[in-house]
DNA sequence: GCAAGGTC
C-alpha cells in the first residue's frame, strides 16, 4: 500500500498553495475547520498519498498552572520559579485533535511551517500533536525550507528535505517563558501596588512588557526632550539679488549663527562690499532610486503618516485586503521579491484600472525595470496587489490602503527618476553663499507615487566671475523650537530599529500602550504620553533604567539566539536571564517608593479625590464616591477603601442601611441601554465571597469569584454575603408602627420570617412555617401599605381547602384570602377595620417573642 | 486580569 505523507503549514492558504502546487491543481479537499487537500504522487522515489491541511500560527500558549493564578495566594517572587504549563491557544479550534486524527496511519510527516524561529517552534508543537517521534523507526519527520510558495520554490523544497531545527525551536520555548515570568512578574506586582491608591488613577491594569515598556519609554522619551527643550536665539541672513528678471534668495553656507555679535559683524562685512562674485557653477545628474518592494513596517508607516490609519486598524484593513484575494500575505519583513517572481501577471492584472491603467500599459509595451534589490527575510515575498479592485468593492479606507499598495508596487518596477542639481556658489565680504537649481529629466516612478517627486526649481544663467548687485540683506533672528510629539510613523521606526516587536506585532504593543491609557494618538498620528506613561517611566527611570530601555529586549534576544544557534543550553540560559530579572524584581519591589513619590506628586490622594456619597457603617460619616476605574468608596476618617462593581454607574440607594453593617446602600446600574440595576451594600461587597444564596427571588449562584457580574450564574440583586439582607429591600412594606420608618421584609430570618424597620430596627414576626413571603403591588385600601403575600407549604400547612397561598397586611393586622380568590379577581379584603387600627402594636418586643401558632387564618400579630 | 508571538 502507498505510504501516506502528512504535510502541515502555518495557515490554510499556504496548505492550499503547495497542494496545489504538487498536485498540479488535481486534488480533492475534504473541507472542516481545517481544510485538508489529499492528492496522489511521487515522494522520494515512491508512489505515495498526500494529505495537506494547516495550524493557524502557534498551536500552544504558554501559562502559570491554575495554582498561580490566584493573584493574592501567589507570590510574585515565586512566579519566577514556577512551572509553566502550555495549553492549546484556540481550544475551541481543535487543532491538536485534527492534527493527531490526520497523522493516524501517516508514514511520513513533512513540516511547511514558515521558515523563521517562531515556524521551527510551531513544527515541535504539530509533531507533539501528531503523536510523531523523532527516533521513530518507521515515520519520518522532515522539513520543508522554503522562500516562497511558488511551485517552483515548493518543488525544490520537496527534494531537499532536511530535519527540523530543535535548537531555534527551543530558542522560542525560552523567550515564552522569560516573557511570561517577567510580564506577569512585574504586571501583577506594580497593578497590586497602585490599584486603588489615588482617586485620579485609571489603575486597572498596570502592565509591563520588555515589548510594550520600551515602546512606552520612546514616546515618553521625545516628550521629555519637548519638556526639557530651551530656546536659543540664532541670527541669519540671506542676500536678494535680481538676474534675468528673476528674483533670488541665496542661502548663507553658514546657515546661522547663535551670537548676535558675530552675525552682525558678517552681515556688515557683506553690506560694505554689497556686490556678489559668482565663484562656480556645478552641474551634477542625479537619481532618486525606485522604491524596493513594500514590507509591513514600510506600509504601516505610510499607512499612519500619509492616510492617517492606524497599525492596528491598517492590519485589520490589510488581513481583509489578504483573505479577500486583492493583495499578498501583509505580514512580511522582506523588501525583495524571489526571482522567479512573476511581475507581468501582477502588472497585467492592474492594466485596467482608470488611474494608472495606462502607466501600467507603457511599462508593458516598452518594458519594466525589475525591482531595486531589497533585503530577503526568508519569509514571504513584499506586499502585493494581486487582483483588480475599485473603491466600491473595498470601502474607502480599504481602498486608500489598497491604492498605495499598487503605486508602490508599480513604482518598483519603473525607471528611477532622474534630475540635474545645478549649484551656483557666490562669494562676498569673504562670505559664502549658494543657490541650488533642480530639472527633472526622467519622472520615472516619481509619476505613480507623486508625493516622491523632485520639485522643479528654475535657475537663470549664471557665468563664473560674474558680479551681481545686492538688492537687500536684512539680519534675521530666529530661535531654536523643541521637536514634535513622537510620530506614530516614527515610533515604528524605533521599534524596527532596535528589535521591539515583529511585523505582525507592532502594531499591538503601539495598540496596548493606547489601550492601558499610557499614551494618547493626537492629530497628526503623534503619541502623547498621559500623566500615568510618564511616571511609570521616570519611575523605572529612578530605580532601574534597564527596565525601560529598548536594550532589554535586545538582552533577551541575545540570549535566546545563542540557545537557536546551539551554543547553548536552553534550560540554562532560561535560567541565566531569569535568575537576572528575579534580582531586578526585587529590587524594584525594595525601591517601589521611590516610584510612588512621583506617583503621589502626579496623582491625588483618595482623600482629595471623589465626592461625597454615601455613609459609613462603622463611623457613620460620608464616604466619597471615586469614579475612576476601579470604582470604589473611600471613607476619609476610616481609611478604608470599598470597591464597586466596575463598568457601570453608582448612586446612593433611597438612603437605606444595610441591617448587617449599617452602610448606606448604594445602587448600581450595569452600563448599557438595558443595564439592569441592583443594591447593594458596599461592606458586603466587599467581604469574602461564597458559593450562593438563597432568596424570595430562589437560589442565586454567583460566580468563582463571588463578584457580581461575569461568571455569575443569573444577574444578580444582592451583594456576595452569605447573611446579608438587602437582596429583599427592594420596596418598603409599610409604616413601621414604632417610628413611622419603613418595615421591610427580612429574608435571613427564613422561615421564621420578619420584619424590620430600617430606622428603629424593631423586629415584626410573620407567619412561622411559610415556604415564600413577597411583596406585592397590591396595597391595602385601609391604611395604603403594601399587601404581603404568604406561600405556605401544603405539607407544614393545616389548611383544609388546600390553598397555599395568603396575602395580608401586616400594618391593619390582617392575614386573608387565598390564592384562588386572587386569581378570580374577588375582592379579598376583609372589609370593617379602621384605617391604621393597629398603629401603635407591634414592635419590638413582640418581635423577639414569635407566636408558636402556624394557623395562617389568624392575624399577623398571632404569630 | 498579567507577556509576546503566531494567525483569523
Amino acid at each position: 500500500m502507498a505510504p501516506k505523507v502528512l504535510m502541515v503549514a502555518e495557515k490554510p492558504s499556504i496548505a492550499l498553495s503547495i497542494a496545489s502546487a504538487l498536485s498540479h491543481g488535481r486534488m480533492s479537499t475534504r473541507r472542516g475547520s481545517t481544510d485538508v487537500h489529499e492528492f496522489d504522487g511521487m515522494f522520494q522515489g515512491f508512489h505515495a498519498h498526500f494529505k495537506v491541511t494547516s495550524v493557524a500560527g502557534h498551536v500552544f500558549s504558554l501559562d502559570f498552572p491554575s495554582t498561580y493564578q490566584n493573584w493574592e495566594a501567589t507570590d510574585n517572587l515565586d512566579l519566577f520559579q514556577a512551572p509553566v504549563v502550555k495549553l492549546e491557544s484556540n481550544p475551541k479550534g481543535h487543532i491538536c485533535r485534527h492534527l493527531s486524527q490526520e497523522a493516524r496511519g501517516c508514514s511520513y510527516l513533512v513540516l511547511w511551517l514558515d521558515c523563521d524561529r517562531e515556524g521551527e517552534n510551531i513544527c515541535y508543537e504539530v509533531i507533539e500533536c501528531t503523536g510523531f517521534n523523532e527516533n521513530e523507526v518507521g515515520r519520518k519527520i522532515l522539513r520543508a525550507r522554503f522562500s516562497s510558495v511558488t511551485e517552483k520554490d515548493i518543488l525544490e523544497a520537496l527534494e531537499n528535505l532536511v530535519k527540523p531545527n530543535k535548537a531555534e525551536a527551543l530558542a522560542v520555548d525560552a523567550r515564552q517563558e522569560i516573557d511570561l515570568k517577567v510580564g506577569v512578574a512585574f504586571t501583577r506586582f506594580q497593578t497590586r501596588y497602585f490599584q486603588g491608591k489615588y482617586g485620579n488613577l485609571d489603575s486597572r491594569i498596570i502592565s509591563y512588557g520588555p515589548c510594550q515598556t520600551p515602546t512606552l519609554g520612546f514616546c515618553v522619551q521625545r516628550y521629555m526632550q519637548i519638556m526639557t527643550f530651551k530656546p536659543e536665539k540664532f541670527w541669519y541672513f540671506s542676500p536678494y539679488i535680481i538676474k534675468d528678471g528673476y528674483e533670488l534668495q541665496l542661502e548663507w553656507d553658514r546657515n546661522r549663527l547663535f551670537d548676535f555679535d558675530v552675525a552682525a559683524m558678517f552681515q556688515k562685512l557683506v553690506l560694505d562690499q554689497n556686490i556678489l562674485e559668482v565663484t562656480g557653477v556645478s552641474k551634477n545628474e542625479e537619481n532618486k532610486s525606485r522604491p524596493c518592494g513594500l514590507n509591513t513596517v514600510n506600509l504601516l508607516k505610510v499607512a499612519s503618516s500619509a492616510l492617517a490609519l492606524g497599525p492596528h486598524v491598517a492590519m485589520q484593513l490589510a488581513e481583509r485586503l489578504y483573505t479577500q484575494g486583492f493583495i499578498s500575505y501583509p505580514r512580511t519583513e522582506s523588501t525583495a521579491y524571489p526571482a522567479s517572481f512573476d511581475f507581468r501577471n501582477v502588472l497585467g492584472a492592474q492594466q485596467n484600472n482608470p488611474i494608472w491603467g495606462n502607466h501600467i500599459r507603457s511599462l508593458l509595451t516598452d518594458g519594466f525595470h525589475k525591482p531595486r534589490m531589497g533585503s530577503d527575510a526568508g519569509d514571504h515575498p513584499p506586499i502585493t496587489p494581486m487582483r483588480a479592485a475599485t473603491e466600491e468593492m473595498l470601502g474607502n479606507d480599504a481602498w486608500r490602503l489598497y491604492q498605495y499598495i499598487c503605486q508602490h508596487f508599480i513604482g518598483t518596477v519603473s525607471p528611477d527618476c532622474k534630475y540635474t542639481r545645478t549649484k551656483v556658489e557666490f562669494t562676498s565680504g569673504g562670505e559664502l553663499f549658494h543657490c541650488v537649481g533642480l530639472h527633472v529629466s526622467t519622472k520615472g516612478f516619481t509619476s505613480i507615487m507623486p508625493w516622491l517627486a523632485v520639485k522643479e526649481k528654475n535657475l537663470p544663467q549664471f557665468t563664473k566671475g560674474e558680479k551681481i548687485n545686492i538688492i537687500k540683506m536684512d539680519l534675521q533672528e530666529g530661535s531654536t523650537a523643541p521637536p514634535d510629539y513622537l510620530s506614530e510613523s516614527e515610533l515604528i521606526s524605533l521599534m524596527e530599529k532596535h528589535g521591539i516587536g515583529t511585523d505582525a506585532s507592532i502594531p499591538v504593543h503601539i495598540n496596548n500602550i493606547c489601550e492601558r491609557n499610557y499614551v494618547q494618538v493626537n492629530s497628526g498620528r503623534r503619541l502623547v504620553p498621559t500623566a500615568l506613561g510618564t511616571t511609570l517611566i521616570r519611575g523605572y527611570q529612578s530605580i532601574d533604567a534597564d527596565l525601560c530601555l529598548p536594550d532589554i529586549r535586545s538582552f533577551i534576544e541575545h540570549q535566546i539566539t545563542m540557545v537557536a544557534k546551539g551554543k547553548a543550553d536552553h534550560s540554562h540560559v532560561v535560567q541565566h536571564v531569569l535568575q537576572q530579572f528575579t534580582q531586578k524584581f526585587s529590587y524594584f519591589v525594595k525601591k517601589i517608593e521611590n516610584m510612588d513619590a512621583l506617583f503621589e506628586a502626579q496623582f491625588s490622594t483618595l482623600a482629595e479625590s471623589g465626592r461625597l456619597l454615601s455613609k459609613c457603617g462603622k463611623c457613620t460619616r460620608y464616604m466619597k464616591f471615586i469614579s475612576t476605574q476601579p470604582a470604589r468608596l473611600y471613607c476619609t476618617s476610616c481609611e478604608e477603601v470599598y470597591y464597586l462593581p466596575q463598568n457601570g454607574s453608582i448612586k446612593l440607594y433611597k438612603e437605606f442601611a444595610c441591617p448587617l453593617d449599617g452602610f448606606e446602600l448604594v445602587l448600581f446600574s450595569m452600563s448599557g441601554s438595558d443595564g439592569k440595576s441592583f443594591p447593594l451594600c458596599p461592606y458586603c461587597y466587599n467581604s469574602p465571597p461564597f458559593e450562593g444564596i438563597t432568596t424570595l427571588f430562589g437560589s442565586i449562584k454567583l460566580g468563582n469569584s463571588g463578584k457580581l457580574g461575569k461568571g455569575a450564574g443569573m444577574p444578580c440583586f444582592l451583594c456576595p454575603h452569605p447573611t446579608c439582607r438587602h437582596s429583599m429591600i427592594t420596596q418598603g412594606v409599610c409604616a413601621c408602627p414604632e417610628c413611622s420608618g419603613t418595615l421591610i421584609l427580612d429574608p435571613i430570618s427564613a422561615p421564621k420570617w420578619r420584619l424590620y424597620c430600617n430606622i428603629c430596627n424593631c423586629m415584626v414576626s410573620l407567619p412561622q412555617g411559610a415556604h415564600r413571603i413577597s411583596t406585592t403591588s397590591n396595597r391595602c385600601p385601609d391604611c395604603d401599605s403594601l399587601i404581603i403575600e404568604v406561600d405556605f407549604n401544603k405539607k407544614t400547612t393545616p389548611l383544609s381547602d388546600g390553598a397555599t397561598l395568603y396575602s395580608g397586611c401586616i400594618l391593619c393586622d390582617e392575614l386573608l384570602h387565598s390564592l384562588i380568590e386572587m386569581k378570580h379577581g374577588k375582592s379579598f379584603f376583609r372589609r370593617g377595620r379602621g384605617r391604621g387600627r393597629s398603629r401603635g402594636r407591634g414592635g419590638r418586643g413582640r418581635a423577639r417573642g414569635g407566636s408558636k401558632n402556624d394557623d395562617p387564618k389568624m392575624s399577623f400579630r398571632d404569630f
